[in-house]
DNA sequence: CTGTTAGCGCCTTCAA
DNA sequence: TTGAAGGCGCTAACAG
């Protein structure tokens, strides 16, 4: 059960034992044998716990993610689970759903030595009390980050590509266009609302409507363009942060006995697969989601493995993908 | 930093530092005080990872889950998150793919007494392997489980659900109705295809036609689909084992200029939320998504505080929603 | 090439 | 009510 009692059964010390496990050069073959075998016979497992005591070093990495059913964020999560497994790490998935309450019981385990580093996907607004909580511990934003505090990150240009998604709904002669948004709390929800003002300011187009999505699904994406349509003069386009949300836009529009994209045009955000198999098809503006995931991690094993290296903001492309939506 | 500091601190051992920490009774209010205050004064934060090899309790639970992309998986471990955390249990995530190498590099995490407990999305085939990588650790399969298996299970009524589902096709005048399955590694596959071609022989319906989707993504629904409308007779009705491929085969069928219901109908399985929001709105048999996670954690934290309990093999229920689509 | 020894930081009897 | 001491299982000097 124990490494001791292995050595026992070889017959040499725990500290042999200990070599032959981590593959150490310096045993001779004779003794290599007798330990494995030893190994076999006792159907030996090491104790990974006090082994990571020992070493400080627990080769795992917590996520603390907003939502995992947001299919964006599963995405990016797949993405740090293959980069963080290729690398020997394994993750500790937690749904925080930006609830602080919630994120401080799991950053307990970086204090607690139980994770080497922590990647986040929280809103903005809790970056404060995170940093706090996280210390200088090697720390990386995913999807949310920002020049301006304490952590690497990685992230798109969400002001740019809501100015490009603005732009392509003005080309293609729309007047009034509609944000359906995510949690203001967020980061790229302020930021891609800045996007859509700026260029509907530069395109002198003086209606303009938002309307706040409580979470990212398509429920809240139909109540969205619910309260849209209830306005006195209704968008003829949509603008959603989300595929999902868009979806649901797209229902509330179709039960309004309106057409899309004759009647109103809606432009999607992530590029989900299966935006592109919708009736009609739905433009949208796609994020490389598995690679924010990969990138997070890469930056985040840089820092554990050496904390004084300089902090990266990174910023990935988007890219517009238009379909028959809009 | 460590605990002996902060009994030099306060002037007191390491023994009273510690049941301070866990709360225990005995201790006089002032002692108690002074020790809370040393606690505060270094910031004292308790290395859980030793606390964690002298109790040999790590209260974090191993997930391993086919492919978090899947929305019907990342719902399940929604339901795994919130239970396990609400219980104070964390929990570590692993994409596995049904890959036993990458499962058994996860696995190391039990035997290493890193993890409690293991719950498994798996596909059956990898049973025996899992068994004995698992041993008799605590052990709940999900969504995929088997009486005859040494492991607590919670499932829904696979059979019997497809059953109903090509009842439903066959009652709206459907003759011919395909099946678009999963892997047919999973036995929730299996057990589908068997209660389709159950039910297609009590409804006397000559006409059968299967084909696998090699991953739950809309695109291999798509895929799939193709090769049912290039049969010399083409389906008049699919059941898709996902509401993922059922999109795909949706925009394959319009692509082929057939109308969904009229030309051809389509049901779905998951009752993800979007389906409703689809257009036409997909008919699907709707699982109890969340509360699978849910109640696997509840199984699996009766068998780590109680070991010797009985296994459990429950079912719940589903439920077919009928929409336009079929 | 191998063994001895000393902790990693914590909890938990056992005494006092 | 508190302290002393031992050990969870492992690794890493330091000797030999």
């Amino acid at each position: 059960m124990s490494i001791e009692k292995v050595a026992r059964l070889a017959g040499v010390s725990t500290a042999t034992v200990s070599r032959v496990l981590n593959g150490y050069e310096g045993v001779r073959p004779a003794t290599r044998d007798r330990v494995l075998a030893a190994i076999a016979a006792c159907q030996y497992q090491p104790n990974l716990l006090a082994r990571q005591l020992r070493t400080s070093k627990s080769r795992m990495l917590l996520v603390l993610v907003s939502n995992i059913i947001n299919p964006f964020c599963s995405r990016v999560v797949s993405g740090i689970e293959a980069e963080a497994e290729a690398h020997g790490y394994h993750i500790l998935l937690c749904n925080s759903d930006s609830q602080t309450q919630r994120e401080s019981a799991y950053l307990t385990l970086l204090s607690g030595k139980v994770v080497d580093g922590v990647i986040t996907m929280d809103a903005i607004s809790n970056l404060p009390g995170l940093r706090q909580m996280i210390g200088d511990s090697p720390w990386v934003q995913c999807a949310e980050g920002h020049a301006d505090f304490a952590g690497s990150s990685v992230t798109i240009d969400n002001l740019q590509s809501a100015r490009e998604a603005i732009f392509h709904l003005a080309q293609r002669g729309r007047q009034r266009i509609a944000l359906i948004n995510g949690d203001p709390r967020y980061l790229y929800a302020q930021q891609r609302e800045l996007g859509y003002r700026s260029a509907l300011a530069e395109l002198n187009l003086s209606w303009s409507g938002v309307e706040y999505a409580n979470e990212v699904e398509c429920e809240a994406g139909y109540a969205a363009m619910e309260r849209l349509l209830a306005r006195d003069q209704q968008p003829d386009a949509i603008f959603a942060v989300s595929d999902v949300l868009a979806v649901g836009a797209i229902h509330c529009a179709r039960q309004h006995q309106l057409h899309v994209p004759t009647d109103i045009a809606v432009l999607g955000f992530d590029g989900l697969p299966w935006s592109a198999m919708l009736s009609p098809p739905l433009s949208t503006l796609e994020q490389p989601m598995y690679q924010l995931g990969v990138r997070s991690v890469q930056l985040l094993l840089q820092r554990i493995s050496h904390p004084r290296s300089p902090l990266v903001h990174e910023q990935l492309p988007c890219k517009l993908v238009a379909r028959a939506s809009s």
